[in-house]
DNA sequence: CGGCGAGATGTTTACGTCAACATGGACGGC
DNA sequence: GCCGTCCATGTTGACGTAAACATCTCGCCG
């Protein structure tokens, strides 16, 4: 690597305390005692070291501030499949609530949710840069074996098995499905088919089982499960094979856009929707309200999920306490034009 | 607030190097070659500080590094509306990027894309603690008057207006709304209507001007523009004026979500879609391909945007170099089932 | 067999900030 | 008028790392 004089590549760095300091003609601790709005300054040297501030361009340096208290006031996001809806709503209400609590986020994506990744998201970005971490994704082989994360460092998992020791916050996945598959059958179906999410997805898993143990309480027939993938795509392969099907009355996806496929194959096949067949989906994407027809669906609160976390980590970094009680967070039956009585 | 003991509340601080030497029996110095990968240490002597390391759970510090160094290794995004489907994806592709880079990433959102919101992004979270910034914000009244940025920043602005100073990157969302527009032409249709997004934003205003600029090209007519703000909600809106004039054959919404509120529009309206009218969209989202029917649409590439900004804004924190010249994405027009010949 | 260079390892120091302690002046009570 | 107090401000040092420089040990060549 060759040489560079300071100029080159070298970042200039920026004004100092010290700079600061000579400016106003104070020490660098009265500039520091300014910079933190301690009170014990005179007003007027307080309004000279303000203003040399702002003269030179002066901004605190968040690692030498780092360095010398051990903390960094910011907390790390493990995230796999960014994009998907569920997963940018909690994001964002994750970001929301930590920037209000003055922390700052650090994005840590793994496009794999394996267990290799997941640990190489921890060193690799050097997790001395995080008070604490917050873990979103979304299917997980972590729970073949244990993962091991750094010592000390608070951790709350979003989404996951119970097989963590770490704190749990997630819509409460079983309630939801349960509503989603009582709707049905209130209106008078004989029973409900179900488009499940992937296998290694917990969630798709909890939402699965709930339905298949409320038909049973409820004394029906458990008809044989579709697997989809999430995608509109899985949904509509699925909702084909479905829609050939005349005694299938009604379906419930697992997700919105698994719905959306669903809807889709069913249009293709000539039975309509809801008269002939109705339609439940799982999430209430902004665009659920408009598909044709509007769909029926359970809406989960992504915001409320990403706050529980974000104030279930900050009281454990505060306090130091481990692991609190899993939070649940409730869902909402949204009825909308994908459901009627079957046909007679 | 109450005094502490150490082992309170202040985090426990992890081993740093010095315990490592003393645990190797090597100095600090030498623990510092291993870390870093040196190659002046010899094999017997690295052995032993790796294990050393091992035993004791030895991480980096970052913050002492970055203090060292005058580099962070991060780079921070200012973003707004995370979870709107471009965005997200477009900040999946900056973080894959970044981290193949051996940087991270700290998100900074801002809840509404006013100036003082985005000035108070780089100072909020204390802006030197990274190298450099890609803003990504989609509608910005920022234009409006300058927004100062500090210092010797290196910045990125993603789908700006050309009033920066600063490289941009964006898909070429004029070549984009002529390809739809051309499309809808050469399948007969005698013009294309609009249903444009909001005038603040500046990727809107692009597709609406590139709209009607191909048809004056051609000599068509120019119809009123419908104006929408994205939402699936304002082009269900506009479809339903739009579907209420039967002169209406051929519809270009400038996203897939107004164009699903417009297809439930069509379809209320007993409209058929595309024996009647044919619609196209712009973004190709994953749901547009199972849209009923199947949406013609757009497709522009948020991994590429992504992917030239991180390594605009890498290049400039390497060399220091100002703003590069813009860099614009190429669109591409997926055609499905919701075009058609106009009826005769 | 003395000297010299190369490579391994140790020592010093500075990066920017802030807690802890030190200093120094003003003011009030007796 | 002397002393104790309080408040503004200054000085010192340490956080963990790594560059720069210093030292020490070999081995090789003349």
């Amino acid at each position: 690597m060759p040489r560079h004089t300071a100029t080159t590549s070298a970042r200039r760095r920026g004004p100092s305390m010290a700079d600061v300091a000579k400016e106003a003609g104070v020490s660098g601790q009265t500039v520091s005692r300014v910079a933190n709005g301690k009170t014990n300054v005179d007003d007027a040297t307080r309004e000279r070291v303000l203003a040399a501030m702002r003269r030179i361009g002066y901004r605190p340096n968040s690692a030498a501030r780092a360095l010398r208290n051990g903390q960094f006031r910011s907390i790390g996001v493990i995230i796999s499949a960014l994009p998907t809806f569920g997963n940018s709503r909690t994001l964002d209400a994750i970001a929301a609530a930590v920037v209000a609590e003055g922390f700052s986020i650090i994005l840590m994506p793994v496009t794999r949710p394996t267990q290799g990744e997941v640990t190489g998201a921890f060193s690799k970005l050097n997790e001395q840069a995080v008070d604490g971490v917050i873990i979103l994704i979304e299917q997980h082989q972590l729970d073949q074996s244990e993962i091991e994360l750094p010592q000390g460092l608070p951790v709350v998992v979003i989404d996951s098995s119970a097989r963590y020791d770490y704190p749990i916050v997630d819509t409460d996945q079983a309630d939801g499905a349960a509503r989603a598959t009582r709707h049905l059958l209130s209106l008078g179906h004989e029973t409900v088919w179900h488009i499940a999410g992937p296998p290694q997805s917990y969630s798709a898993e909890r939402r699965r089982r709930s339905w298949q143990s409320t038909l049973e309480q409820e004394g029906r027939e458990v008809p044989p499960v579709s697997v989809g993938d999430w995608s509109p795509e899985s949904g509509y392969q699925a909702g084909l094979r479905l829609a050939a099907d005349p005694t299938v009355t009604a379906i419930f996806a697992a997700n919105d856009q698994m719905a959306l496929g669903l809807l889709r194959a069913l249009h293709e096949s000539g039975r309509r929707v809801p008269e002939e067949v109705s339609v439940v989906g799982f999430d209430d994407m902004d665009e659920s309200a408009h598909f044709w027809p509007p769909l029926t669906t359970i809406r989960q609160s992504f915001e409320a999920v990403g706050r529980h976390a974000v104030s279930a980590l900050l009281k454990e970094i505060e306090t130091g306490a481990e692991a609190g009680e899993p939070v649940s967070v409730p869902t909402e039956l949204v009825v909308r034009s994908s459901t009627a009585p079957p046909p007679s």
